[in-house]
DNA sequence: ATAAACTATAAAGTATACTTGAATGTCAAA
DNA sequence: TTTGACATTCAAGTATACTTTATAGTTTAT
């Protein structure tokens, strides 16, 4: 499929899919290249990209994702090493879950309050 | 208290700390200024910056936490529209957290994989 | 008293993740 | 066939969140 099918089922622009591609998180899996040099996305690339979009706004940086990414291919780690890295990146998204759950009740203390407030100055 | 102090007692950089206050993450009730031009913090300070690291490292930007901070103070927005703006923010959060849950799930199986590969190797 | 350590400001630089602009090429429909 | 929509590249611009650099004033220790 052409570029603009594309966004159309992952909701991100062209430009920004050309620079995942360029930034390597994009592989012969998912563009090719037609004779007119236009690129044709597999289907595999919209999933992939929704993967990317989920990963991130989990908080993980581009380069991040490519490793993960990267580590989901690859025998290039061996075994152990690459077993290490997902434990590192779990340990990661725990503490990150906390520091989420601690703000909210952050927020949720402060939404308590306002509704007390709201309550007292309808009776 | 002097910024090299607060720094140790927060971990951020002293830049780091003159940066948040020219972005009016800190006010009267934080920081104030001797004879000699320096910085004097309260033990306030500390707190508060410890909570924007918190709320930070849960993804939201200085000016989202600005405006939550603002928010907490603030009967500038009228009651229900403060409610309106907290459960919003509620909800990103959930938001946030579904995602950090996929990931999570995501990178469990990646993991259980390289175990269960293991596992082979070592019978 | 003077060097070392700390403070200040202002401006420029960095990294990340895009977005925008300029110039050009390709294709499908009227 | 030519106009409009879509594609390409490359470079520059933007926003966020800092960090670094340069310059200068202040305080502390010896």
């Amino acid at each position: 499929m052409k570029i603009h099918v594309l966004t159309q089922k992952t909701g991100l622009q062209p430009p920004t899919i050309r620079y995942y591609e360029k930034e390597g998180l994009l592989d012969r899996r998912h563009v090719e290249r037609r004779d007119n040099n236009y690129r044709d996305y597999t289907e595999d690339a919209v999933e992939h990209l929704l993967l990317i979009k989920r990963v991130q706004a989990a908080g993980f940086t581009l380069k991040e994702i490519k490793a993960i990414m990267k580590e989901e291919e690859g025998n290039k780690l061996e075994l152990s090493r690459a077993i290490e890295f997902l434990q590192k990146k779990m340990k990661e998204m725990d503490r990150r879950k906390r520091e989420l759950e601690q703000s909210q009740s952050l927020l949720a203390r402060m939404l308590a309050n306002k509704l007390a407030l709201l309550e007292k100055n309808e009776t």
